[in-house]
DNA sequence: TTATTAACCTAACAGGCATTAGTTTGGCGT
DNA sequence: ACGCCAAACTAATGCCTGTTAGGTTAATAA
């Protein structure tokens, strides 16, 4: 995200945060603090700016945050879907849904503060600005419901799986590590590959072979 | 948590709230907007009173916010404690995992605006408070992993599960439930169903058999 | 050199916030 | 009938919030 605009930026005053630097810190301070206590003011402050400033490159605070919830479904979208679009086209079902696992979690934890700051706030702002994140997210569910989609027309899942309710599982448990992951205490890979067993062979002790 | 404390309560005044009527709505209040956006103003108006009054109640918002995350997970604890010091002594460990699933998400989606709230805002609100709810949950999080660790020593579970790990992401899922659930469209028991059979036997077709 | 402009600053605004102190009400036990 | 006291009210405090209008800087383009 800190990437520049296809305009050329222009490098002005000795330290110009810009636009994506704003965003950055906004996205960051949300992650660690939550919606609700982190004001312009703060953002501003953390960006070496003053408050008022912040109004030349957005023009309100719930601008703000529903970029950083747009960016943040974005980059869990792209990091899904090239996890699944990189592999062979003979790739088991198994592979791709735990490829797909994995990268969620990448995305969540060891890259984007855009996307651990929206799984954090979503459920903090303002109505109208859920509303208006709402097809980006639609559109990454979408992603999903298709992948599981196909994985239960070619037998790698049971037949009496519910599409919508598993991905909303899935999903959710993946989304809810945020609350408790500690990178000191295991990867965020190896950790993938935890819940992908779990899921997909569940934690039963089988009595077969 | 509408109960009458120990000591007699007197119905004073035509409609008195009471502190116990206080917290219930606020638990309510917090559950359905989060906690940044209830002031104690909001929750004066709800109970048909002055913000001011109620400091006669409470020393702070964080008392009250504090009062309504305890009593959030005493009420989720006592749920599943209940559910499963209920069954025979002799009652196979899937069963009582079963169980203690459901048992949860009762509690969350059926009964209490008290757990629903603690699970809703408790990522939102000051450290401080934050803290002064970890004894209470710890010792939730130690009857799960009670639970599980006999489930583990019995062979009901496999013996590579980790226990620790395998209970934040059981309470994780089950939690997150509470983004999307909706009652109109399924009922909390036949979704513990569900996620009790994926935990438990996985999402994967199996040859054997 | 001059004009332009992106990026910032200053200073203030109204409104909402938690919190406080002092006052009033009205039912209960005596 | 009297006094007590739980449970409320009123009115004000200072702080923080998002937001606005107008002024400043400094680098670039002509």
């Amino acid at each position: 995200m800190a990437q520049n605009t296809a305009i050329k930026v222009n490098e002005t005053s000795r330290s110009a945060v810009g636009r994506d630097g704003v965003l950055d810190i906004a996205a960051r301070l949300f992650r660690e603090q939550g919606y609700g206590s982190v004001s312009l003011r703060k953002i501003a402050e953390a960006a070496g700016i003053k408050a008022g400033s912040i109004y030349y490159h957005f023009g309100s605070k719930d601008e703000i945050v529903a970029a950083v919830l747009d960016a943040g479904i974005r980059v869990v979208h792209a990091s899904m879907r090239d996890a699944i679009t990189d592999l062979r086209a003979d790739t088991d079902g198994e592979t791709v849904l735990r490829a797909a696992i994995r990268a969620h979690l990448h995305a969540l934890l060891d890259v984007s503060d855009y996307t651990s700051a929206n799984v954090r706030i979503f459920g903090q702002v303002p109505q109208s600005v859920r509303d208006a994140n709402l097809p980006t997210r639609r559109a990454y569910e979408a992603e999903w419901d298709s992948l599981l989609s196909q994985l239960k027309k070619d037998g790698t899942l049971k037949q009496d799986v519910d599409i919508r309710r598993l991905r909303l599982m899935l999903i959710g448990t993946l989304n809810a590590t945020l609350d408790w992951f500690d990178p000191d205490r295991g990867s965020a890979d190896a950790l993938s590959r935890t819940y992908a067993d779990v899921f997909l062979n569940g934690i039963l002790q089988r009595q077969d072979t």
